[in-house]
DNA sequence: CCCGAAAGTGGATACGTTTTCACGAATCTC
DNA sequence: GAGATTCGTGAAAACGTATCCACTTTCGGG
């Protein structure tokens, strides 16, 4: 049963050529119109598929893309994800998956399991700074970041929701509603966005209100929560990810503010249960999809010109969760 | 900067070695004390990583895990990966993953891809027959399936929840409320379910009520649409899946069917969101984090002999959607 | 008609690793 | 103390491929 598989060797033999011809046939090279057929030919019949191995070691460098994600879990990272893969898939290339929890120490261990694989296009939504990306730079990986980009990084392109419009758009809307005491419930990696924030309220800014949790569900509820105790008096809230706007919704719920009524709420990215929540969840909509194409496209026609970042726009899709500033 | 890697080579040379001892010493083979420690600290100094790429073409096989999935946007799917990504993490394994979108063809060639990589060793949810198998089979790799087995796979060890036992306890619970037209709404490769639901039902089962949907929202949401309208009548439905749940939830709404009052719902998977719904969902909650870990484990421990597959608990996690059979 | 260029081809090499094999030294057995 | 056994070790082979290089053939230009 644990049959053989054919190499170039038997392909040249079969065909009466050279393995070197054979090579050359397989990877678009030049060869006699005759030649080539009867490779091909012969290559069809004995159902050769090139070992990625061979070549591999050969180039000195494993094909295929890796991408780093903080967690699978989250489905904006699932759709990121899924954008990736429709690209690889596009251009028949594996792809290396590896999660990081937002914590650089994983993150660079999941770089040095690519490095060792011989992986040299990375697709990362970036954790650590440019410290726990030397090695990576040093064996001339190309790496895209995508969702965002961290500080220290030079010449890393990035393919990013437009954060700042995102933040403008929906902080315009809620001080549109009356709306002062706005709180940003923020996770890692969202200095951008934060000072858009920041710079969107203008004078209106309360560093109290703005506050960061880490990962995970529970941090999220976590941080949720204790603001929203801390500070009853705030009126609107910034969600920045799905899992965040989760927790607020949970939160508000446990502490009996209801929503829009006592609490206006924005949530960073548009999934699908933000319809079914009860109310319908405005949201800041981002292309996830869009996002993980475009990165894998970047970083695999990387061919030795740096390209220049890209970035996507977002959209904010009212629905039932914001209302007018409560009479207090 | 584009620095090359130091080989097993140079460690030999440094350390005064032959290149076999080092690779015995690096692999935990027999060595003398002084000579392993000696190798160790210059492969340390040197900062010696083995190249998987000479390891993988010398053994005839890459390592790592491939992971083949119908769509990772899905969150159970999502759960699931992350259980497999944490048992590789902790194996130092790398993943490569697939989608497969519940498509035999798609998947035929992702496992083309995988053996082309040299990939021995799979986690899958199997949408192909065995037919797709055949090729993996032939080349001797070493697969298991995850959340569902597929007909006419012989000894392909599989990790599954205990769908039989969700389904009864799932409509057990209905028919104590008094429901007697139950509907089924399912997805690709829910056939053992099925088949659970019309023996748990027994005489009352209504094979109009049983419906078919493909892996997309949008068919989901059509599956369900049109169960409601041509079957006005029915009382409680069964949703196999977040995606079938959520257009169920999408559709009732959208047809002015108010839940619980005019309609009870069960959901296979448990999800945050399920909370969050209004009402919120009465789910069968799927350990899905240890059917990917527990998968992993299987075929990573495979050392030759098949293991038995695994089955896992469901359990009903009773919220709002579910009331008494309405007056009508 | 001859010479140079171009095109087609195959042999050989190298990529980095693991594993087999053989050899010397040290230890054990009787 | 001599033979047998074990242990540690290094040289060499092999894995499948891409590519360099040298060789032959063909063709076009002068």
């Amino acid at each position: 049963m644990n049959m053989r598989r054919a190499t170039i060797k038997d392909v040249a033999e079969a065909a009466g050529v050279g393995v070197a011809t054979v090579s050359r046939v397989l990877s678009g090279g030049s060869a006699s119109p005759e030649t080539r057929e009867r490779v091909l030919t012969v290559a069809a019949q004995l159902d050769y598929r090139p070992s990625a191995l061979g070549r591999n070691l050969r180039q000195q460098r494993a094909g295929g893309i890796g991408l780093l994600l903080p967690d699978v879990t989250d489905s904006f990272y699932g759709r990121l994800a899924d954008g990736v893969l429709s690209c690889a898939r596009a251009a028949g290339e594996p792809v290396i998956l590896g999660t990081t929890g937002d914590d650089a120490e994983r993150e660079a261990d999941q770089i040095g399991i690519l490095l060792e694989q011989g992986v040299e296009r990375v697709v990362a939504v970036p954790s650590g700074d440019a410290e726990v990306w030397a090695p990576a730079r040093r064996t001339g990986l190309t790496a895209v970041f995508a969702h965002r980009s961290a500080p220290g990084h030079g010449d890393v392109p990035a393919v990013l929701a437009d954060d700042r419009g995102g933040v403008r758009t929906a902080v315009d809307y809620l001080t549109g509603l009356g709306h002062r005491r706005i709180a940003y419930l923020g996770g890692p990696g969202q200095e951008q966005r934060v000072a858009a924030f920041r710079q969107a309220l203008g004078a209106l800014v309360d560093e109290e209100l703005v506050v960061f949790a880490r990962g995970s569900r529970d941090s999220a509820y976590a941080a949720a929560a204790g603001l929203f105790q801390r500070r009853p008096d705030l009126t609107a809230v910034l969600a920045g990810g799905n899992l965040l706007g989760e927790a607020a919704v949970l939160a508000a719920r446990e502490l009996d503010l209801r929503v829009p009524k006592d609490l206006s709420l924005i949530m960073f990215d548009d999934v699908p249960w933000a319809e079914l929540c009860a109310p319908p969840l405005t949201v800041v909509a981002q292309p996830a999809e869009d996002i993980g194409y475009r990165a894998a496209e970047l970083v695999l026609r990387a061919g030795g010109r740096r390209p220049r970042g890209v970035l996507l726009p977002t959209e904010l899709i009212v629905r039932g969760s914001c209302g007018p500033r409560r009479a207090s």
